[in-house]
DNA sequence: TTTATATATATACAAACCTTTATATATTAA
DNA sequence: TTAATATATAAAGGTTTGTATATATATAAA
């Protein structure tokens, strides 16, 4: 069994693994499993300013994880793919397994 | 159903996240779920010089993804946790479906 | 058309990351 | 002990990220 992950698919989800690989913004992307929110619930909910709330999505846009829509003045957020859903389902499963203590972490300190 | 992922599993977590989305360790990661594997083989298999694969290696290590064993002058690196197989399951299957088009990545060109 | 509200964008700087080159370490064989 | 092999680490550079501050835009209301 060779390789059975393409270059171009390697790239295409390393860019949005990578974009998930914060914590505000995973924070943010599982907030949003629960529907869709305003800018304002959003930067409530993780506690930042709103600019940094505003770069956050944005770059989750960019990348295909989140879409938007606008509303009068409003803007909603939700996410974008099953693919999210798929990866966040999976994270979120990994840690009750850790909480239960059915798995163990084990991250390196340094 | 409020925030269900802990400060802490999002650091962890993201930190961990954030080292899968990097195109080469990914692939090293999905080699590696073929077996362990020494880091002459890994280095031939995602083409990079010597130092670049063992700096890769030492992350993931440093991160809990890869852990490593040595047999005389070979060091053989695995996959660390079941976590890891697990967001790696997830991130296949879900290339398969795009592959099929039953999915659509969409990602936002720049 | 002015004002208020919600959100986005620009700029700047520090911190983190990626790669390259060079060098060091550990193990085995001679 | 010396040489060869496999791997790790260090230092340096360029590039990208993360955050803060400041400002701009879009919509609605007055």
């Amino acid at each position: 069994m060779e390789g059975n992950l393409s270059v171009q698919f390697l790239q295409s989800a390393s860019r949005v693994i990578k974009a998930l690989g914060h914590p505000t913004r995973l924070e943010i992307v599982e907030y949003l499993q629960t529907g869709e929110k305003s800018v304002s619930e959003i930067q409530e909910r993780i506690d930042r300013i709103q600019p940094i709330t505003s770069q956050h999505l944005s770059l989750m846009k960019e990348r295909g994880i989140v879409k938007s829509r606008r509303k009068g003045t409003t803007i909603y957020y939700s996410i974008a793919s099953e693919f999210i859903n798929k990866i966040l389902g999976c994270v979120s499963e990994c840690q009750q397994k850790i909480q239960s203590g059915e798995w163990n972490m084990e991250l390196a300190q340094d």
